[in-house]
DNA sequence: CGGCATCCGAGTAGATACTG
DNA sequence: CAGTATCTACTCGGATGCCG
C-alpha cells in the first residue's frame, strides 16, 4: 500500500520518458558486450565514488573549498584515520580531489576538489536532491514492509 | 600529469556552476544538523541502491521490462543466488522493483521496475552517461598513479 | 599534524546442497 | 523454478600505537 502512496506522491513518469530511457539503455547495452560486463567500467568507477564515505567527503569538500585531514575527520562523523586516508588516496588517484602538502612544522596538508571532482559533485547533487525528496517515503515504506514480515 | 589531461579534455566547469552548486550545498547542509548526519538519510538510501549489484540489476530491469529470477541471474554475471535474492528483497522493500508471483507449477516470479524505480533509473542513467564519458580517462589516470608508486 | 602499520572482530560474499 | 540453509573464506572497518 505504501507503494501506492509512492506512485501517487511522486511526479508520474510518462510513457515518453520511459521510451527515452529505453533508447539510451539500448545504446549503452549495445556498446557493452557480455565479456566487458565482467569488469564493467561503469560499476568499476561508480563503486569507488559512491560508497558511503566518499559521498560525504565529496559533499563536504564541495561545501568547504579546502579542508585539512583532521578537519575532514571532525566533519565526517565516525570515520577512522585508516579509512579516511584510504578513501582520500583512492579519490586522489581517480582525480576527484587534489592533495597539497605544505612542508612546514607541523606539517599541513590541504585537500580540495579538482574540476573533475566538481563535475562529479554536480551529478551527485542531482542524485542527493532526488534522494532527499523521496527518502522519507522510502524509509517509511521500508519500515512498513519490515513490520509485516 | 594525467590530471592535467583530465581538465583539458573535460568541459570546463565555470565559476558560475560552482556557485550554483555551493548554493545548493548550503541549503542541504543547513537542513542537516550534526546529529542527523549519524544516520544520514542520503547515505542511508544511496548505499542500498548504488552498490555494484543493484546498479546492474536496475539497469537490466530498465532494459528488459520484466525478468524472472534465473533470467536475471544469467544476465548479471557472477552474482550468486544468495546475493541476488537478497538484493531483490532490499530493492523491493525500498520500492524500486515489484515482485509478482504466479503460483503455477513450476512456480514463476516476475520482477519489474516500479514507477519509482524508473524515476531512479533516470538519475542512474545520467550518472552512467557521465561515467562512461570519463571512465577511460579515470582508469588511465589510476594506472599511471599506481605505476608511479 | 598527518598518516601509515598492525592486529583483531564482524559482517559479507561465494559455493554447494537442498526444498516447496 | 525460485529460492533458502549452511558453511567457509575473506574482506573491511575500527582501535591502537608509532613516526616524520
Amino acid at each position: 500500500m505504501f507503494k501506492l502512496l509512492l506512485s501517487i506522491i511522486m511526479e508520474t513518469i510518462t510513457e515518453n520518458q520511459k521510451l527515452r530511457v529505453a533508447k539510451k539503455l539500448k545504446k549503452m547495452f549495445g556498446h557493452m558486450d557480455r565479456r566487458q560486463m565482467d569488469h564493467c567500467p561503469i560499476r568499476d568507477v561508480m563503486a569507488l565514488a559512491t560508497d558511503k564515505w566518499s559521498i560525504l567527503i565529496i559533499l563536504y569538500l564541495g561545501y568547504y573549498p579546502v579542508m585539512r585531514f583532521n578537519y575532514i575527520k571532525k566533519r565526517v562523523l565516525g570515520i577512522s584515520n585508516k579509512v579516511l586516508s584510504e578513501r582520500l588516496k583512492v579519490l586522489e588517484a581517480d582525480g576527484y580531489v587534489s592533495r597539497k602538502l605544505y612542508p612546514e612544522v607541523p606539517i599541513r596538508v590541504e585537500y580540495a576538489l579538482t574540476d573533475f571532482g566538481h563535475s562529479y559533485l554536480n551529478k551527485l547533487i542531482d542524485l542527493t536532491e532526488w534522494v532527499t525528496q523521496y527518502s522519507d517515503v522510502i524509509i517509511q515504506s521500508r519500515k512498513s514492509i519490515k513490520a509485516s514480515l
